[in-house]
DNA sequence: GTCGTACTACGATCAACAACGTACTACGGT
DNA sequence: ACCGTAGTACGTTGTTGATCGTAGTACGAC
């Protein structure tokens, strides 16, 4: 069972975060991840690029610290880190979803 | 005289802004935008960059709507569109600007 | 008019990044 | 053991973007 690395809530900086939301895509993932609260699955997220292209989005958001993903069976669920987003640099998560795309 | 052009506040997008802040030269001059309300020359701000990059930076601030900027003279005084942004991504301001850098 | 200041325009370079396809791994089910 | 599913890894391509330097413009002051 492999394992992910996750950024600690200490190391989640504003350059990171701000670098991972300014993509459509990846803030489409995060949009649906605020309004599903559960973890969800990659397979589970309509997105308009490719498998290998979608792999590199969840890193990003996870490298940033904005997401948390671990491995059930041959899926991967991923959850919103709100709390960390939230500690961190709090409001921006609201007031990027209460923003229309 | 030059003038400069400016979006409509309906034609900024949430995509320009976040590009537009995803770069930390881009929020220095934002941040003292917010914390010196008036308008500023571009040579208030002591940016790590060369002049021609200086430039750059603040177009890409003008075009995502975030700054305006008039000329006076030689120089260019910069204000931050405060009602614009706070309309269209209401929050997204303080939040970025709470958080340290 | 001449000079200095403030900024722009243009062209170049280099790094970052989004996207893809193919080949691969890991796991569950049969 | 075999197959299918879910996602990764790797190498590549094309685009965007940050940076710079140099040359140029526009204005104010003298």
């Amino acid at each position: 069972m492999r394992v992910l690395d996750h950024p600690d809530a200490a190391d989640v900086t504003i350059d990171d975060v701000l670098r991972a939301l300014a993509d459509p895509v990846r803030r489409k993932i995060v949009r649906q991840l605020m309004t599903n609260r559960d973890a969800q699955s990659c397979s589970c997220f309509a997105l308009p690029v490719g498998k290998s292209t979608q792999t590199h989005h969840f890193r990003v958001l996870r490298e940033a610290g904005i997401i948390s993903q671990e491995y059930q069976g041959t899926s991967i669920m991923s959850s919103l880190r709100r709390d960390v987003i939230d500690e961190r640099i709090p409001g921006l998560l609201d007031a990027i979803l209460a923003a229309e795309d």
